[in-house]
DNA sequence: GCCATATGCAACAAAATGGTTGCTAATCTT
DNA sequence: AAGATTAGCAACCATTTTGTTGCATATGGC
């Protein structure tokens, strides 16, 4: 494998976990699961509900928009933060393809008992 | 909703956060694209070809064992590890559900903007 | 039995994370 | 213009995470 496809799989590989480590977290699936809905929410109200301060959930919120998994934009006085599928469709991808290489492993083991 | 459901619920966005915490990391990833294999294989082994410690790769398979992503069985004087599927398929129904969610929502503002 | 190999455990340090509080600035509303 | 709402920034604290080193223990091969 050439260096710049290795470098290439490593960037892919560090997004991915960076993607996974911002859902990695019960709060911030909360606020991915009341954004997945489609409507745009600010910050005041997806802090209501929770026991969390406003600047906790905002810290939340800038980490899943790190990830990409979230996109923010000012409105007036508030930001309003909407929900972005592409890296989380990413992660569906690369979550397919571990179970697919885990198949065909099973694959190849079935027939090395039967054969 | 009853007080049950919401619990089960929550222990599931818990358990969902905790497996999505185990893959948030570059160096659990490529265990885990190293056992996806079918093979199981010790932890010396996991740890040639790694800039870390023994004992660092040994944390990082513990943080994935108790995800429930791999499991470890002694086997003479080493332990061998293999990948278990079951977590991740979860964590790729989750985002299947995630992604349907907002296709839903995309589907309703598109009858809403031609109705 | 001896030696090399493979792992486990504990203590420690540095850095990242998750959360709070206090204060400031901008924008609506009336 | 005044007051209320919404958000940003900075400092600070406690906890967790990540990694190291040193030492002890078990197992396999000669």
């Amino acid at each position: 494998m050439s260096r710049v496809a290795a470098d290439a799989s490593a960037a892919r590989r560090r997004h991915h976990a960076a993607v996974f480590a911002a859902l990695g977290d019960e709060t911030r699936l909360s606020l991915v699961s009341a954004l997945s809905g489609g409507e745009s929410r600010s910050i005041a109200q997806l802090t209501g509900g929770s026991r969390l301060t406003r600047q906790a959930i905002t810290k939340h919120l800038r980490v899943l928009e790190n990830a990409g998994v979230v996109r923010s934009a000012r409105s007036g006085r508030e930001s309003r933060y909407e929900f972005d599928p592409g890296p989380v469709n990413e992660l569906k991808h690369y979550l397919t393809r571990v179970s697919e290489q885990w198949d065909e492993a099973l694959g190849r083991l079935k027939t090395l008992v039967e054969g």
